[in-house]
Parts: structure tokens; sequence; C-alpha cells
DNA sequence: GCCAACGTTGGC
DNA sequence: GCCAACGTTGGC
């Protein structure tokens, strides 16, 4: 069992998206570390915070958890999308994309600035200057204080 | 809107 | 394989 912090920018698909829909697939990473966590190691029943970038308030809104293993990002194929990937084809996909089920929403949501300000915190990815990386991994004592709001 | 940081591209 | 140029991310 692993954690993880997706980022998401919510005017694309934020939390309430989520629990709209239920679970989702986690479509249009472009980056191979990321695809990597993806196809390597993450498995079914990982947690995931589901985190708001580039926004008016970034943070952490709320759990999902990891609910179908890596699978081709079928928009990688669709020239209507804009993560069509023409490198790409269906015998040599070059992305993927694991589903995650919604769980809930935090009560109140633990904001990028609040983060910073806790030192349990203080070696997050997410809180490293420059950090760009759409998903990265949380450790078990990061996720018992952000999970829990 | 600004800009630092980073990943990717492509010429050599 | 190197590395400069470029595009993107994302906080502020």
């Amino acid at each position: 069992m692993r954690y993880w912090l997706l980022k998401s920018e919510p005017g694309d698909y934020a939390i309430d998206d989520l629990a709209r829909d239920r679970r989702d697939r986690w479509t249009g990473v472009r980056n191979y570390q990321a695809r990597n966590f993806m196809t390597r190691d993450m498995q079914i029943g990982d947690g995931a915070l589901f985190y708001h970038s580039n926004c008016s308030v970034p943070g952490v809104y709320g759990v999902a958890r990891v609910c179908a293993a890596a699978a081709p990002d079928e928009t990688q194929f669709d020239p209507g999308s804009k993560y069509y990937d023409p490198r790409a084809t269906a015998d040599k996909p070059r992305w993927f994309c694991v589903q995650i089920a919604f769980v809930r929403k935090l009560r109140r949501p633990w904001t990028l600035a609040e983060m910073r300000q806790t030192p349990a915190l203080a070696e997050m990815h997410i809180l490293r200057r420059g950090n760009r990386l759409s998903i990265t991994p949380v450790s078990a004592d990061e996720w018992r204080l952000l999970s829990r709001r």
C-alpha cells in the first residue's frame, strides 16, 4: 500500500468532478517520471491526495483511491484531444493512465500555505522549489496527517 | 502578468 | 552525448 499526491488544475478537473463521476481515468499525464510511477509503482488500493494547482488557493482538497492499474491513455490517439501524441501508436502506446475512485472531500482543505507551515510536511515533493511533477509519492506519515481532515 | 525552475527537443 | 533554446508549470 502506497500513497500519492495527484495534481490537477481545478479548471480542468476538480475534486467535485471526481465526486460526480465517482471514478475516472487519470488521463493527460505527459511526463515520463509521472508515467513510470503509474506503470511501475501504483497498485489498486493505493491512496491518493487530490491536489488543486494553478488556482486561487492551491492545496489538498480530497482523497481518492487507485481502482484500476495502468492502461494505455486513449487521449494520445485522438487528434482532437489536447493530449494527442502523433508519435504514439496502438502497437506502441507511449502514455498510460490508472483509474482513481472518489473517496471523500476534506472537510477543510489543506492549503499549500498551511502545508508550508507544518514541519512534519517539510520533506514533501510538492513543497520543493520548482516542483512540477504531477504525480509524487507521499509517505505514510504525510498521508495520515493530510488525509484525515 | 511575471518569472524561476524544470523537462524536452534537436542541432552538432 | 552535449547543451542551448524553447515551452510549460505553477506560485505569487
